[in-house]
DNA sequence: ATAATTTTTTAGACAAGACTAAAATTATAG
DNA sequence: CTATAATTTTAGTCTTGTCTAAAAAATTAT
């Protein structure tokens, strides 16, 4: 697999959200920031390969194999994510370019040390699962901030669009993975909440509060 | 730089060991086991970019910049080394493959959190020097130990040729960086010597103690 | 000094991956 | 059900990095 390959059929294994349905040819291309016909060349590639199943004009499908080796990229792009943090010290803003370049590394070997280095973390550090080397990923029962009720709590367990301005939002206010969140009121004008995030009473919008995943507690 | 580019130049500066001499588009061909037309391609590339001097028929010298940007190379190849041995536990004849493709990882600042993480080392696992951001090298005085005088006392501080089966033969007889090894007796016939390293008898062919450094004690 | 040999360069081709422009197909609207 | 719009594919071009075969220059030997 090369590295272009690789980034179609990782970028395809992330649009399929979970389930494996089929992907259209304009979404893989806005996707990796290419154009549409990139993208068909390379899924008539990928079908010669039978890492997709491709219709014409009807998109294309993950195949097995090509599902495995998508979970991995995933599996050593979220590893080395945690390595830069918990290792290197670098900020979870920082580490996502980084990760986009040592995904691509090559050896099983490598891997599988890695991932005991780091004592065989479940979650990279935005909350996203790490599948484990058969593809596997371990559900986590995690709702939106957003859905949450008044007077209940909950715990921060991930973020669901991880831009960098939005994670630098985060840190800034020391709002972190594992935060103890306390819902004091929502708005129901513009559904705005006032929550206390570790001792501390913060006002966030609506469009911050579906940002954040969650766990009650 | 890509990384076809950053191989030249890597390539460039090894072969022109320690000093900066010119380059001969065969001798850099077969490092990179390649053909020389393609070497005399690149070579006219990277002269275009001022990494190296070229001048047709007479081989190529790195710039100053280029040479700059090969020892940056050498330095992150050497750091990884030292991370894949001293905190994933890898050998010393597995890791050399591996670093060849982190060594093009970009990122200043994973270099320099990567060397601290390390406790900023000076040699990488054969012991050969790790460059420092600037491109300098420390000098460590070392010779081979077929140079060595019988009953005289050295410490084991590289490897010549850094073959894996070679490594290997060395790390099954236990013997490594920092050994002790006191030279017995040399054979005057064929230069073979009888040593002691770390306590334990070893007949060692001239092919051998000529791929060894050693630092006299 | 000339001939033979070796080294190096040029010319032309190819594969991967991307792009643009044009054609084909599918979807949507009246 | 047809006309228009949107999506997707094809055809042709480009860049990077490689190769082979042939030409040119430099070396070595006679
Ligand atoms: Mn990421
Ligand atoms: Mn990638
Ligand atoms: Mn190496
Ligand atoms: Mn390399």
């Amino acid at each position: 697999m090369t590295r272009a390959e690789e980034n179609y059929l990782k970028a395809m294994y992330q649009l399929s959200a979970g389930k494996n349905q089929r992907v259209s040819t304009t979404a893989l291309a806005e996707r990796l920031e290419t154009k549409p016909s990139s993208a068909t060349d390379m899924l008539q590639k990928l079908h010669d390969k039978s890492m997709v199943k491709y219709t014409r004009y009807k998109g294309a499908q993950l195949s097995p194999e090509g599902r495995h080796i998508a979970s991995q990229i995933v599996r050593k792009h979220r590893l080395w994510e945690v390595f830069l943090v918990e290792k290197l010290a670098f900020g979870w803003d920082q580490v996502h370019d980084i990760a986009e370049q040592l995904e691509h590394i090559k050896s099983p070997d490598l891997v599988e040390r890695l991932d005991v280095f780091l004592g065989c973390p479940k979650v990279d550090p935005h909350g996203d699962p790490i599948p484990d080397d058969k593809g596997n990923i371990e559900q986590i029962n995690k709702i939106l901030l957003c859905e949450q009720e008044p007077n209940s709590r909950c715990v921060l367990m991930g973020i669901k669009d991880t831009d960098d301005a939005f994670l630098k939002y985060l840190s800034q206010k020391n709002i972190k993975l594992g935060s103890l969140i306390t819902v004091l009121d929502k708005e129901p004008f513009d559904e705005s909440m006032t929550v206390v995030i570790d001792q501390k009473t913060h006002f966030i919008s609506k469009i911050i509060s579906t940002n954040i995943y969650v766990q009650p507690r």
